[in-house]
DNA sequence: GATCAAAATTTAATCGATAAATTTTTTTGA
DNA sequence: TCAAAAAAATTTATCGATTAAATTTTGATC
């Protein structure tokens, strides 16, 4: 979900907005910019384009002349996103299912393996960062949805996707077990090429976990 | 499309996304600090956290360590842009015309009079910009998706839409007649609650404008 | 005349300072 | 005692300057 960054602008920016994701940020706080100067070592005009980049992406407000904030989300906005995953993640899973080739593939069952070699870990009752499945759990969405052939749809599916995932990791229940078992099956119905039911398994797999979060709460 | 601004860095920001949509700044060009600064009055820091908030949102290009430069659009992109309003605004209507009510149906009888209103005066010959005539349109969109019940979906919309346009303007040469009695199906289907037609009728005016812009490139 | 390296120039990234606005505290008058 | 107004303090928005990186130009060598 990461990558390396050169400047200090973006590689400040990759740490707050993981800091976002991940709930050392809290919704709501208020992202003072003398505080924050300090906090991330950076000056106050960089600070300020990192929160205007993070407040385009939608990890944080910024009211006209009050500074920025952390966004805060509703029930409502998980719903509303995981609407959206619905649409645009079974959109994608049809095409990389029709345009996928051995690359695509390949890229799935690595994805796939890592993400089940984690879930055996946590069974087995090694301590595992919430972080780090979470980061298996996007490679493995990410990789059903790669050969959709379409950057713009990626792109827009990374940002909802990071913003639904947030709210999770904000509430630290995560129902992995279950969801691992869900997956597996949407991996087979994928390999098999089987575009109807791997669609109706991603979209189930979808709800269960928005009810699953609406639930926690 | 716009909206009043209070401060300089958001006005100037709306001048700028305005000015790539229209292709006032043309895409590829480099947009230089000290030049940018000038032309628009404002500081170079005060400038940056404006091209790093439309670099969030797609409009420009910001290679590490070389500034920045208006993103440039090939065919495919305007490929993939299509198909992504076809999934969001289709899932929207659809949504609307489902929970729609008095108020949004207000809404969509207005903006649908303007759109037509305007229509008719390029038709008398009369000379109207371009942007106003994409602005109405726009209004006509958002209308139809306006009762979706999710602003996510409305800001993603909105974002696809406003790339996707930008490519036309720059084109300079919107096939708005046929448009318009495309709409006007459409509008008709939204106004019955006929889901599956209008459905149909908008998928297939998106594809038509589509296919058009190809052509004429 | 071409190629590479070094110097000069241009451009971008980062910083700290000032001006403008907001928020908090204090004061004043009913 | 409370509310409104004024003053003080905090915080944000904007600016110009400095530093660092990339690009271009120059010049030496083959």
């Amino acid at each position: 979900m990461t990558s390396a960054a050169t400047t200090v602008g973006s590689s400040v920016y990759l740490k707050i907005k993981s800091d976002i994701i991940t709930g050392a940020l809290q919704p709501g706080k208020k992202l003072k910019l003398d505080t924050l100067k300090v906090q991330y070592s950076v000056s106050v005009s960089t600070l300020r384009e990192i929160l205007n980049r993070l407040a385009s992406d939608g990890f944080v407000e910024a009211p006209e002349q009050r500074g920025f904030l952390v966004r805060t989300m509703s029930n409502e906005d998980l719903i509303e996103l995981s609407n959206l995953r619905v649409l645009l993640e079974c959109a994608a899973l049809k095409a990389s299912l029709a345009f996928g080739d051995e690359e695509w593939e390949g890229n799935l069952v690595s994805a796939h393996h890592k993400l089940t070699m984690i879930g055996k870990k946590i069974m087995d009752g090694e301590v595992v960062p919430p972080e780090r499945l979470l980061n298996y759990d996007w490679e493995f969405h990410l990789a059903l949805a790669r050969a959709c052939n379409s950057r713009h749809m990626i792109s827009v599916f990374q940002n909802i996707y990071e913003k639904y995932i947030g709210y999770q990791l904000v509430l630290r229940n995560y129902r992995w077990a279950k969801a691992l078992e869900e997956q597996q099956l949407i991996f087979e119905a994928a390999l098999a090429r089987d575009s109807e039911a791997a669609v109706d398994l991603l979209k189930s797999h979808l709800r269960k976990s928005l009810s699953f979060s609406l639930a926690a709460n």
